[in-house]
DNA sequence: ACGCACGGGACTGCCCGTTATT
DNA sequence: AATAACGGGCAGTCCCGTGCGT
């Protein structure tokens, strides 16, 4: 399965300094504080944060960040938020008609799993969406929603002549997001040993067979 | 899939007040602290748990903490050293020759889930050892020693012919162990939901098919 | 006793939007803040406010405000020395010849009761001078001026045969002041009962009597 | 008129040091965090004082201050809730039914100003009870118990004859009241010039006559 | 074996002041 | 004349550890 590394929220914007115009410069900085906090949020949790250090290796202080974040809740409701989004944006790529629905439903764990792994906001929003209730966010759980789709995709397959027909589609729906998750846990647990794309790949290979029509 | 409750840590001894020796007194309250301490990791993990609160709603100060254990870090590796032997203890329960290798690492898997679902220790303990490393503790990590274990049992089972030919040992465990945590993860995150065991029962139905030669 | 309304800081300009010069802009602007600092303050005090919000709240920044006042004393000298010019201006309001000089001393009463009740420089000024030793200001503290000047006005009334032979001017005016400011307190404290010109009246009704020639 | 100095809260303990038990030590520290804590808080209000200092000058630090009271709130309360108690106890002093009421009411403003002249607790209690809104406390607000029990007197005062038939008792009690706080107020701001007692004396020299029957 | 009182440090929240910019 | 962005310091809260006493 072949998946492109999607480039979303992380140019780091390198290209052109000269042309930072005052207020410009505000939304990078603000930028950067989300970022580097996501990472430390990212390995660490809410409690185990210290803001003044996160802070303090951008080269700013306590100040600008308050600036940007007068509490550390409406920080991490930012990250958070950006995760729920930015899941969302996932889910919600429309399929063209023709797709195998069946196909779609991997495809889909692998661009989950390339997020868990290549974007820190991911990461830091899921571990302090899980640590703490910001459900008052009034958005859909990124896995429930994941699930909802899933499910759905799988009756169209079913429907489609696309999977087999003695299958549960809300069953399997909830095996491959309880898999998903599990491995993302195992591959950060132990990132020397194999990574997620390498799990996925291990989960279908076994799972897809039962699915398939003989 | 029948399982029986294990009924290890959770005696709360309040049967025989009268026999209490004075140095009995003292084993008790150690174990109240352990097990108060446990729940209170469970949710809120290290950082978040306050020790004297943990104390208190034993009507129990700091003092009777302090004289157990001196350092929080104490208390914490009692905690995930229970874990680990606890672990260690189920993998370890020998197997009869006669029993067939893959109902023996499905049954595993809901030996485990059950001390998860039932045990504040496994559950504090799993969350702990995440959180901090306490890799010093030189014993091996539950589900690296889980997953090794599935795999012998896995080649036992393939050399027995109780398993398809064409299936990778390790492959499947780790997709097995992976599955457990994330479906584990779940079930904590959504306990209005379907649970773990019912999770593990869909899990290994749409497994097995696929693993028992035909 | 009838009292006009002292017109004094109020208008507020919303006369002539058309005619404004630039510098008159920045004129109003400063005026702005300082009613509205000068309403935070006076319940609030000089700790209790924020120099963010009360700008903010005028749609302003930290900016135009430190242009005006680069600094929190800066701001609250300004208002506590208006707060002491006006005083100062109504006292020193000269009587006719023939006003009975008892009459004025009550009508006084009244004259800065009315400040009290609807000039927010005034009660936030009163506060401040409280709050923070500004007796660097030179200026006379409006209470001893307010004491002063009424003795000397009871002591004309002695003269000129409108006040009891027995009756010490100083003791006097020492009760009128005192009382006025009791009663300023209360009325502030129980917004609910009987205003400051209400006491006032009780006041008076008691001790005229005792006043005034039989 | 004559007051005996009000000995309740103020012993300060220097007779035993010897005989200082491991459990009285606390209570001793606890008294005198909360008797500096009301003389920090009598001059800075709350926002004026810095917890550190005033703890430290005890030769204390943070956490001694922590562990009796968490939080400023509390420390505010309980000094709060002690001013009211004492003012409620000082009220309910039961008058010998041959008193003369009026005296009575007298005699009340002389115990009072005993208490806001030595006793710090009233002082700060005063103070923070007027910036914040402690009404939550359920008790009695001082000042109005106060005028309620002076109305109360006054007209029993009128009904055994010991005052005139054309006073209003409220309309008095309001007059009376009013006039402490503002006596209280000046004399702390004017500390060198006359203190409370001497106003008081002022004002009942003044008042009395018209209040008592011809 | 356990309670009480206390030391001490870390971190967030808060807010005033200030500069570069237009 | 006014803004956006940022520096910097301090107070309050929280909580772990600890000695003394019994």
């Amino acid at each position: 399965v072949i998946v492109e590394r999607s480039q979303g929220p992380r140019q780091e914007t390198e290209a052109a300094p000269p042309v930072t115009t005052r207020e410009a410069r505000g939304a990078r900085t603000k930028e950067r504080i989300v970022v580097a906090a996501a990472e430390a949020f990212a390995d660490g949790g809410y409690n185990g944060v210290n803001l003044n250090e996160v802070v303090l290796s951008l080269d700013l202080t306590k100040g600008a960040l308050y600036y940007f974040f007068p509490t550390k809740d409406k920080l991490v409701r930012e990250i958070v938020g950006r995760h729920f989004a930015l899941f969302a944006q996932v889910l919600d790529r429309p399929a063209s008609k023709d797709d195998n629905r069946l196909d779609i439903v991997v495809h889909l764990t692998y661009r989950v799993g390339d997020l868990y792994q290549h974007d820190p906001i991911t990461r830091a929003g899921d571990r302090l969406a899980k640590e703490r209730h910001f459900t008052d966010l009034e958005l859909p759980v990124p896995s429930v929603s994941w699930m909802e789709k899933t499910t759905r995709l799988l009756r169209q397959a079913k429907t489609r002549g696309e999977m087999r027909d003695d299958r549960v589609p809300k069953e399997i729906a909830s095996v491959v997001v309880s898999f998903f998750y599990g491995a993302q846990t195992m591959s950060v647990l132990f990132p020397d040993r194999r990574n997620l794309i390498t799990r996925l790949d291990s989960f279908w290979d076994l799972l897809l067979p039962t699915l398939r029509p003989r």
